[in-house]
DNA sequence: CGTGAGGTTGACGATGATCAAAAAGTGTGG
DNA sequence: CCACACTTTTTGATCATCGTCAACCTCACG
């Protein structure tokens, strides 16, 4: 029943579930384990293999295409799933990589099946946080398809914050962020060389500073205004629990 | 327990559902109701409605920028869900149109959760849908953010054709097709003049030809290559019931 | 026959990729 | 502490893709 198990923690903010329900979802926590930076967890094409929930550390999600190009699908932060999709359809559409050395804990699947089995109401929350996954999909898809560059790289920034500050890791001041050029890069479809120059422009028109590990807003309200930021998609009310 | 029923036929051709479990499923069904081209069915930001399930027609899921730009985020076939992210996040964040006429049949929430708890397999036969659904979305996102204009265009074609080819309405041969070029358009995060350009090469490469309402694969295999089209992502084996 | 929607084509320009090179940080071993 | 290799960031120059603007065509429909 610890706290600090994040995705009790995550899904119990936003859930109303009872003791019994939340000492179910402890116990599907197995095997706590550790990778490295850069090592992918779950390749493209693999099949049969866990779920885990990120403890700490960030990672990210990416489709590789036969050219060599990439695509970051989205980043995972403490909290998050990884590879929850990847066994529920049996193989893996996507690979993971450890953005910097990761904690997890193992999740087997056929415990999270009988868990909803003894817990529908759990089986609700695990489909709401999916649902809640698949909509900054969706708004990553927006961002790709129809902004500019910058505005781009301003919407990411603000939602990653957005993201953050919901797990006490940000705020409106800004954020730790460890990604390199490159990942932005592969994560908004650009490359490398131009998103230096979109962050450069982003600072000097004052509103968000990238630099040495930190998001640093200088101007939330000007950058959100400038990205159409709205995070209503993220938003956090609960599951339709009855 | 007619056959007819698009979702039933959708996860009962994957999923070893009982016949308890598919009279709940099909208890599901509520009104059926038609809605005509052009008008939403729901509105970015509207809460509370109902969620349905296509039964004959096409419509699209799209999200609107303020600028007015638009970006289509998936197009909807016979048998898929409309709008079950919305009623699980309380609030729509995006928009549905129907593309041509639609039938559908209401879902009520309020249903779909007390069906879980009497049918825990059912949650997870929705889960692993709702999972497909992700994943094809990926599958967009990864075409808009790392391939080129013509790429994208055959990719997506391709991609269309293999979902209708599994409700029977398409084969390696074609498959008809309603969409004008500015759909397509605004689901490839092109203009509608590209579009139009890139048609035409696909087409003089004696590749595919997009012409009154038919999609016509004069080389699926070269095509198919062209696009880096490994359709293993929408890969068809049902979820890890047990 | 007129109107409007969708499709087609050309000319031009802007956004962002590519190529190239240098500067700044980071970690390693001597 | 320094030399080094290596990664990451930064900047400039050039080029290609794709958007914008504009015009015209076709077809369906009233």
């Amino acid at each position: 029943m610890t706290e600090t198990n994040p995705l009790v923690r995550k899904l119990g903010a936003f859930v109303a579930l009872s003791d019994a329900e939340l000492a179910v979802l402890a116990s599907l926590h197995k095997r706590r384990r550790t990778f490295v930076a850069g090592r992918d967890l779950v390749h493209q094409g693999q099949s049969d293999q866990a779920a885990y929930i990120l403890a700490s550390g960030w990672a990210c999600s990416y489709k590789l295409l036969e050219d060599g190009q990439r695509q970051i699908v989205d980043f995972q932060i403490p909290g998050d799933f990884l590879g929850l999709r990847s066994v529920l359809l049996h193989v893996s559409d996507h690979s993971i990589e450890p953005v910097t050395d990761i904690e997890v804990t193992e999740i087997l699947v056929a415990d999270l099946l009988d868990a909803f089995a003894q817990t529908p109401r759990l089986a609700t929350a695990i489909l709401w946080a999916a649902s809640r996954d698949e909509a900054m999909v969706v708004e990553h898809l927006v961002d790709i398809g129809r902004r500019n560059a910058t505005e781009r790289m301003a919407h990411f920034l603000l939602e990653l914050g957005a993201r953050l500050a919901l797990v006490g890791m940000g705020s409106k001041a800004g954020y730790a962020c460890l990604l390199s050029q490159y990942l932005l890069a592969d994560a908004l479809g650009l490359s490398a060389v131009h998103v230096n120059r979109v962050l450069r422009q982003l600072r000097e028109g004052g509103m968000v500073t990238f630099r040495d590990g930190f998001v640093a807003f200088d101007n939330y309200h000007q950058l959100a205004d400038f990205a159409q930021f709205d995070p209503s998609y993220m938003d956090q009310r609960g599951p339709l629990l009855r």
